[in-house]
RNA sequence: GGAGGGGUUCCCGAGCGGUCAAAGGGAUCAGACUGUAAAUCUGACGGCUCAGCCUUCGGAGGUUCGAAUCCUCCCCCCUCCA
């Protein structure tokens, strides 16, 4: 393949390359390139919004190059005290290697294991030491850190800015020092982190490393970004089902950005589905095709194609779903007052809850909707029991 | 070290002695409508043994018949001065 071929394909879907005519003078040299990307050492729960970035990588490795997945657990282990609701503890050693091994587990659904390195940054970092960590922090301005967006934002809002998060971009930076990356991929909102790697490396002697931002990926919300804290998230390891399902229920705008970002048809291909909307196919068949291809992806052929037949089965033609947990509970005199049931179940949060949304009309119990909060389970009985349209739980009582 | 502003329920943000489980918005959940679309409309949105009761307004005390609202101390954040 010609170095404008592989330009092309690098080029492909990204936000930002910086700069283009580095990557060029990398890639004529004909030597594997070391494609560094970072991810935190706490959530092991990679979603769609990760794979963005991991098909950019596993490209890179179809190109013949070789990724260094750098986990970054040294921050990992002072814990992040930003923010005021969500202090996140520091982990543990062992917690990192959990973390690290659930990363591969999932990650090599996508990258070539023999392409790829997993790396720890406490590794070089911890060498560093405080003077060097000083030494390093000396490096850069407060008011060049302040250029990040997000610093300028919350230094101009009054929002609390500790200390150590200036750091953050600096030991980022050091990594690509370390590794002696050629390439680094990142989120957009990484642009100023990334360039921090390419000013140390400078400083350092070395070639600076060439940036690669890649489009931030909508939640199911369609305005926010995708990611496990806002709950808008659909993770590669979820069911068939539970992945068709939430790509249908994505509005038909986001649909072409998933398409955009997350299919590997080629654009002709996607133009001509767009076409095919616009010529009154129903937008809901396409998003049928994008949820095939992604469960497909995850999981294979035949369990997308089966995702597919049971969503249908089940809103379209309004059948139940054909396993579903169940529960035992045990009876009491009396029955089980159904609220205390459905918590018990956990299908809501609280008898409260349960209360609220029977009174929404929202419970079902074998199909027949339940108005009367006051009803209760008697000992020996099951039901099959739906709270709104996707919970469902089989109930029996001792 | 000094002066001032501020910490409210998942988030933002009103409230400044009773009518406050606390306005409004967002998020979320449910119902209607549908393509589980989206948008829209309606409702809910601390907990419980649920027409009643219990626990919340940074933390601990106090004043008061009664406190998110007043006082004291403490913790944290922001701004300015040094």
């Amino acid at each position: 393949m010609s170095i404008t071929d592989s330009l092309e394909r690098i080029q492909r879907g990204a936000e930002e390359i910086l700069l283009p005519e580095e990557l060029k003078k990398k890639l004529a040299r004909g030597r594997p390139l070391r494609i560094k990307a970072g991810f935190d050492p706490t959530a092991p729960d990679l979603h769609l919004g990760h794979t963005v970035l991991i098909n950019k990588l596993r490209q890179f490795q179809e190109l013949g190059h070789e990724v260094l997945f750098l986990i970054g657990d040294f921050t990992g282990m002072i814990g992040d005290p930003t923010g005021k609701s969500h202090t996140r503890p520091p982990l543990t050693p062992e917690q990192v290697r959990q973390n690290a091994q659930s990363y591969r587990e999932q990650v090599f659904k996508i990258l070539d294991p023999d392409r790829t390195q997993v790396v720890f940054n406490s590794q070089w970092v911890n060498e560093l030491g405080s003077a060097g960590m000083i030494q390093l922090a000396a490096r850069h301005t407060v008011a060049r850190m302040l250029e990040r967006d997000d610093f300028s934002k919350r230094y101009s809002d009054g929002k609390a800015i500790a200390i150590h998060e200036f750091l953050y971009p600096l030991i980022q930076g050091w990594d690509s020092v370390a590794l002696k990356a050629d390439v680094e991929v990142g989120g957009t909102d990484q642009k100023f982190n990334l360039l921090v790697g390419r000013r140390l490396q400078e400083q350092e002697g070395m070639e600076p490393q060439v940036v690669l931002t890649m489009p931030i990926l909508e939640g199911l919300d369609g305005v926010q970004k995708m990611s496990k804290s806002l709950d808008n998230y659909i993770g590669i390891t979820e069911s068939p089902e539970e992945m068709f399902g939430k790509l249908m229920s994505v509005s038909d705008e986001l649909m072409w950005r998933y398409f955009e970002l997350l299919s590997f048809r080629s654009l002709a291909e996607l133009e001509g589905l767009r076409q095919q909307v616009v010529d009154g196919r129903n937008p809901r068949d396409v998003k049928f095709e994008l949820g095939e291809e992604l469960v497909a992806r995850f999981h294979s052929a035949a369990q997308a194609e089966g995702a597919r037949r049971s969503f249908v089965e089940r809103f379209q033609k309004g059948a139940m779903p054909d396993d579903m947990p169940e529960y035992v509970l045990d009876g009491q005199e009396g029955g089980i007052p159904i609220a205390n049931a459905l918590k018990a179940a956990g299908m809501v949060g609280s008898t409260s809850e349960g209360i609220r949304l029977i009174q929404q009309g929202a419970v079902r119990l074998d199909g027949e909707k339940l108005l009367d909060r006051a009803f209760s389970l008697p000992a020996g009985g099951e039901v099959v029991c739906q709270v709104g349209k996707r919970r469902f739980a089989r109930l029996k009582v001792r």
